[in-house]
DNA sequence: ATGGCTGAGGAAATCCATTTCCCCAACCCC
DNA sequence: GGGGTTGGGGAAATGGATTTCCTCAGCCAT
């Protein structure tokens, strides 16, 4: 069984103490080091490939190297992309990301984070938006309080009950933005296809829907469904069963690829008879047919900002503005165009 | 701070030694525990709460609770359904899953190993197939034997030069099923858009499309490309530029869907003057426009079963057969039809 | 010259569970 | 009854880094 070099094995080929070779090692300590022996201490460390051991460093400083990524679906493109932005930005930093993929169950998610807080990652990081019922709520403000407790960090990613620093796409702004888009192109008949009521992200760009339509004097228009392209899929069926809207909103890009293949399979043209517009852009929109008009969600830069911010709250940097906005961006695409004349 | 009750509190309330509430407390030891005394110790752990630090436990038995899965690009749908179904049949046992993208780089690959085995992680599962490269299969063997050593269990999901355990899709069979199908459609060009070279579930693709092909007296015709969208349209576009084929089979259903895009670009209709068939059966394919004809690989139950296999190769269960064949299904969607007459 | 301070180093405690190694009593067999 | 096993228990070592508490020398101010 493989022995690996130790810190000890250091400090005696740099003839130093222990305590030195640590020191020597980690700079930000309090204890200063001659230069002198911090070189040797480093050339020792270096000559005998010296890597301190995770497991016993995590003993004494009681914190893992490790921090977790909690998300409704890891298949789903959009958290898929913001945990790839988050491990990348964690591995920088020298931690392990433990993705927890709750396959859109709350009582799987709430399983996975009792999981994490016995193990005592360092932090964990919510992608999803939270929801809005009473035992869920109760459990996960409750783990939340046990998580701080051990001084684990806690960032939200996605809008959520509960008070945790959070780093989020400016939902509203891009849902208003998007549904203005639709208005300037001259539509007036614009409806949108949203989320479950249950979850707070898609309340929000409802918020931002409503806004633009409130200028118009025409009211909201929704329908919703699952965030999943078969959801997607339903609600455009249900949408063009009645009075048909000559363009539609999508609360998420994933949904409407769903929607658009319902119109095509429908034989409706998108968009000289109906325009189609997503959220997020999701990796590959600029492959579909027609390309799809969206709202950019800087995804990636989330999870690393995500991760960035937890590891600022670990280091005991508190942080003024609890909740930091992300711009998004209008991408407008082949998917909307000139409402259809008459 | 809080101070959460520790193994020596557990044994104080039930008066006795350290060693023993250890003992009792973890069954499977050697020695043997008075039932009684069992009883006291447990009573008092459940009555404190007790959990024992994972840290602590780790430092000891140089274990950690956590499996690992390298993938090429967690936000490839092809991996990201694997992880999925690797993280869902992980924490069933217990077990926590950190996710290490690599993003394709041979370089953040091998530091990530790196980085598990210094973790001292209880397995690592190679999602992605392994690069036929002198550096790095040199050092991914090392760091395989290093895994080993300290007693770490290690299985492939994909196609490696490594003698790992395995669970594989069957790559070749499936290539020569879907060539075949193409085949039978009538076609007589079928050229092969394939992954890198230097990938070893490229070459076995190629393999069984060559197999296929060499029935019937043609010469493989193979572009090679990137295992992305973007790679998918080059390589398409370049296929296109010379003698054209009526049908091709793409090595992967990403790269399809940019094939895909290059035929649409180009005015080209799929399937009437080109068929295209991919590879995976992604999800969401059905949405797709035409929806497109693949070769199904159980993607979710591949990584299910790396995570079985990497438990059982923990618990000593040495199996015979190393590598395990999955078997893959042919889908036929509307993307492949007869070939075009004249 | 004395007290106080700082820079630099070391010995030892600490984190907490697991695992030797050792001991004792009870029991068995010849 | 002496020697050998076995069941059950404890003290202490172990894993490897960080951190606390000292110590000592050198320097400054009083």
């Amino acid at each position: 069984m493989l022995r690996l070099t130790t810190l000890s094995d250091v400090a005696q080929h740099a003839d130093v103490s222990l305590a030195t070779a640590s020191r020597a090692l980690n700079p930000d300590s309090d204890h200063s080091v001659n230069a002198g022996t911090r070189a040797r201490v480093v050339a020792a460390a270096t000559r005998l490939s010296y890597r301190p051991n995770p497991m016993a460093r995590a003993l004494r400083t009681r914190r893992v190297p490790t921090i977790a990524i909690v998300v409704h679906d890891v298949s789903d493109p959009y958290f898929a992309e913001i945990v790839r932005g988050a491990t990348r930005a964690a591995s920088a930093k020298g931690f392990l990301t433990v993705v927890c993929s709750s396959d859109r169950d709350p009582e799987t998610e709430l399983r996975y984070v009792e999981m994490l807080l016995l193990s005592r990652v360092s932090g964990v990081i919510f992608a999803g938006g939270g929801l809005e019922e009473a035992n869920y709520r109760r459990t996960m403000r409750e783990h939340g309080r046990s998580i701080a407790n051990y001084g684990g960090a806690i960032v939200a990613l996605a809008p959520r009950a509960e008070q945790w620093p959070a780093e989020l796409a400016d939902n509203r702004n891009g849902a208003r933005m998007v549904t203005e888009h639709l208005l300037t192109l001259g539509h007036t008949a614009v409806a949108m296809i949203s989320g479950p009521a249950t979850l707070r992200t898609s309340r929000e760009r409802e918020i931002g829907y409503a806004e633009a339509m409130k200028v118009t004097g025409a009211k909201p228009w929704i329908v919703a469904s699952d965030f999943t392209r078969a959801g997607g899929a339903v609600a455009m069926a249900r949408l063009l069963a009645g009075r048909r809207p000559t363009a539609v909103f999508v609360a998420s890009d994933v949904m409407a690829l769903g929607a658009l293949a319902e119109l095509r399979h429908q034989g409706i043209d998108v968009p000289e008879e109906i325009s189609v517009a997503g959220f997020d852009d999701i990796p590959g929109l600029e492959f579909t047919h027609p390309t799809l008009t969206t709202v950019r969600v800087p995804m990636a830069e989330l999870g690393a900002a995500g991760v960035g911010r937890l590891l600022g709250e670990l280091d005991g940097e508190r942080q003024i503005t609890r909740v930091r906005l992300h711009p998004v961006e209008l991408v407008v695409r082949e998917s909307t165009g000139p409402a259809p004349v008459g």
